[in-house]
DNA sequence: ATTTTAATTATGGCATACCAAAATACAAAT
DNA sequence: ATTTGTATTTTGGTATGCCATAATTAAAAT
């Protein structure tokens, strides 16, 4: 018996690098994007057919795309059935990031035990790094960056579901992340709070580990309530 | 002015009760119904013009219901995106499990805050009625009167996206859960271990409530390792 | 001028048809 | 008998058209 191996299975096996993306996909990255930096602001009506058309697809694949960022929280519909980019309250904020500071415990926690020693190693070196190059690149990547470490974090909790629920988290909160991440209050607490984190990773202290995370989660919810203040100022002159 | 209220709306916010599901949302209860009770078994190929035939629907609406399951984790994708039947390992199922310990634990902190002391007699309430119809009803409605328990705990957080993400994770443990309520063993724990959730529900006691939750669900975790390895047992007969 | 009511338009839900790719069945070759 | 190559069938992805209902506009009535 010959051992033969499907070249496109083992790819897809490693992260789907071939499986081409469909037209749903694809437009829902799009959609991602152009909400989550305002294009299309919180409120803002997404009828099928205008969408479609805009992004030279069908309203098959549009709306596919629709429902899958409604499954992430990004997209809801009104009691008609119309789809609209979610405006969240800072309240409906504060609910998920308190969901989020409990899914990274959990993962700080497990990564104490589960993670490679080479893992804990590699999280160290993404915070370094991102220390390094702190403003050297635009917001964007700074803050690309800080996502990658919370990232490389629940990873190493080896725990898929959990990493993919973080993962529509991490989506439905992108907006207002990125918007306080703009502002230099935190950064420096940001800066002592993601060495913390790591030195209990170091320890393998799961409490340690996880109080952490949680504290950094808290201090975030604050960031973000001064940012939404400060853009509620500037949009009522 | 007069104030003219719009009936729909009304009922809509109350839960939706008028809007009538749609052809998608109702074959997605049922396949979940279906997969959840074994009739369609973990691994089983979802073909789409099968499905929406045997449904009497065609396959926009099934291919949107299968997509619906695929977001709760009860539908799977092949490589060249066939859906079919997800098929957990105990492993996955632990990680849920975890996960779902994770968001109850947080629910029971909330709970402990955020809810009315009507809502902590509720929980009480239900758990005092489930201990007194126990046996008496088929094991379905005992399992769902445990399952009340727990989201009536879930509803006193007043975190809806919380609540939403609990319900998922709900979807995606029932059948194991159910087959593990199956068994006789863990009654008596479960019954002392609901006990001590509310007296710290009642007691207000986040840290007391958020150790009883997560003890349940380890609990919880045992039970169903056992409950699979008996059904294992029983299939290689 | 304001409110009602009727006509029109816009929109989402659904069914259907077609296509490309994958899976399967089958024939041929060794 | 096993493998290889080819034809056929199955299947998911997509486009399109129709329908019922909601939203909007226009007209009519008070």
């Amino acid at each position: 018996m010959s051992v033969v191996i499907n070249l496109k299975d083992v790819l897809n096996a490693q992260g789907g690098l071939l499986r081409s993306p469909s037209l749903a996909e694809d437009a829902a990255q799009t959609l991602r994007k152009m909400i989550l930096l305002e294009k299309l602001p919180p409120g803002t009506a997404l009828p099928e057919r205008d969408l479609s058309q805009a992004l030279g697809i069908s309203r098959t694949p549009l709306r596919e795309a629709i429902r899958l960022l409604a499954g992430e929280g990004l997209v809801q519909y009104t009691a008609a059935r119309r789809p609209f980019v979610a405006d969240p309250s800072l309240e409906e904020i504060n609910d998920c990031l308190r969901i989020q500071g409990a899914l990274e415990a959990l993962a700080g926690e497990l990564a104490c035990t589960q993670a490679s020693t080479q893992q804990i190693k590699d999280i160290a070196q993404i915070n370094a790094t991102n220390i390094k190059t702190q403003g050297d690149n635009t917001r964007l990547h700074a803050f690309q960056a800080d996502m990658r470490f919370h990232q490389s974090i629940v990873k190493a909790a080896k725990n898929p579901p959990l990493a993919e629920t973080h993962a529509k988290y991490n989506a439905r909160l992108w907006r207002v992340r990125f918007l306080s991440s703009q502002r230099a209050d935190g950064r420096e607490s940001t800066r002592r709070e993601h060495h913390e984190i790591v030195e209990a990773l170091m320890a393998r202290d799961a409490p340690r580990t996880s109080r952490a995370l949680k504290a950094h989660l808290i201090t975030a919810e604050k960031n973000i309530a001064l940012a939404l203040k400060d853009r509620a100022a500037i949009t009522e002159e």
